[in-house]
DNA sequence: ACCAAAGCAGTACGAATGTCCAACTAGCGT
DNA sequence: ACGCTAGTTGGACATTCGTACTGCTTTGGT
């Protein structure tokens, strides 16, 4: 039996992820200059060779950690995408944006500054990039079924907009300018703002555009 | 006269905003990691020691570099803010967004990048926390204004949302996932519904929205 | 029970880093 | 002319870093 092997393997797996996991919360407390091989080794507890044992170097741990962690949020979020639990809603598109407004407080703003200093790391890497990349694919599959479920034509289309408000917002809670009550209320109000526009089409909204704002001036 | 000491004192204060700028060059190529004591007085053209007779330490020169990287950022807006050459396009909101994407297309996403990482790491200090967000209020103030001169009403509500969208999409840039054309138009999209909704009033939009997906699923 | 091999950890070492300090220079008042 | 103050710098120091090396322990096969 390869049973004592495979139990091998599987702690070795595991010591390495606990090493993964270590450096992520150095990363996500005191940036990439936290993330070193003594400190990453104590904190997760093991001795300082394990480090240079499991990874190629420094460069290479940080990035796999923040691959991981890509990885595991792009899971999460296909977790959520696999439960449809949009449908219950009734279909109704203001209570849709409630649902995400919950879903988006219920992340606190240190987790969100971690996922977005990991999306902007990946500037510097291409294989990060190639990550954040997929990661970003993936969740406007995700915004673009849901959309769809809740009977919005050409959901694709308005996917990335509705992504570009949530992760705007994202980076403005991190200034701390307006309470979580508030950030969570001018989201809303834009997703809702732009699925009306997007659902009035765009000769419409030109026209809108045209008999405010053009009326005015000419 | 103290014209000698007054020019001995501008000379230092140039060699001050040498070393800032050398900082922001590093910390933009390679992170904060790249900033160091010798680094930064060498990308300077200057002694090693300089670095920590001017700073504290090299928190310190990372802080200030930050916060004077932010502070130009401002006065470069405010510029244009004072510039006020919005309502020479005729008060035509599809050609400001027009203009908008286009000062959009001319920053290029090295700096958005930069950028964004300042904000970011505003998030783990507190005296760069307050300068992000000076900075916002700057920028809000700044669109609101601009939406204002083309006779938007109430532009203070507007404004938020389309931040959003603009920092959203220089997030999402930073993948590399969209051409820069398509960036450009994804962002100008998302602006002009926001706008139109705005202009429609919330319970316009309420309306539509429950014609919409309402009538589908009740 | 024994051995080969792989996992693992203690330790060492060169390089780089942050910081400090003593000396040197130049401008300024007297 | 002459010190005096502020600006400036080269070099040194302890610390920390990344990494490699050498054994020790555990494991799996026989």
């Amino acid at each position: 039996m390869a049973t004592r092997a495979q139990l091998s393997q599987e702690r070795s797996r595991q010591r390495r992820e606990e090493l993964l996991s270590a450096a992520i919360e150095l990363f996500a407390e005191g940036g990439s200059r936290a993330v070193t091989h003594r400190a990453v080794a104590k904190r997760a507890g093991l001795p300082p060779a394990t480090t240079t044992y499991y990874f190629e170097s420094i460069d290479d741990l940080l990035r796999e950690a923040l691959a991981d962690h890509i990885t595991s949020w792009r899971n999460e979020l296909d977790l959520l995408s696999g439960m449809d639990q949009l449908p219950r809603m009734g279909g109704r598109i203001t209570d849709a944006t409630q649902v995400i407004a919950t879903v988006w407080a219920a992340r606190p703003p240190e987790v969100a500054a971690l996922e977005l200093s990991i999306f902007l790391a990946a500037t510097r890497d291409a294989a990060l990039r190639e990550s954040a990349r997929e990661a970003l694919v993936g969740f406007e599959e995700l915004a673009s079924r849901w959309l769809g479920l809740l009977g919005i034509p050409d959901a694709d289309r308005l996917a990335p907009a509705l992504l570009a408000v949530i992760a705007g917002t994202a980076l403005r809670r991190q200034t701390g300018q307006y309470s979580e009550d508030d950030e969570a209320r001018l989201m809303s109000e834009a997703i809702r703002d732009l699925v009306g526009a997007h659902l009035l089409g765009r000769e419409k909204v030109d026209e809108i555009i045209a008999d405010t704002t053009g009326a005015e001036t000419d």
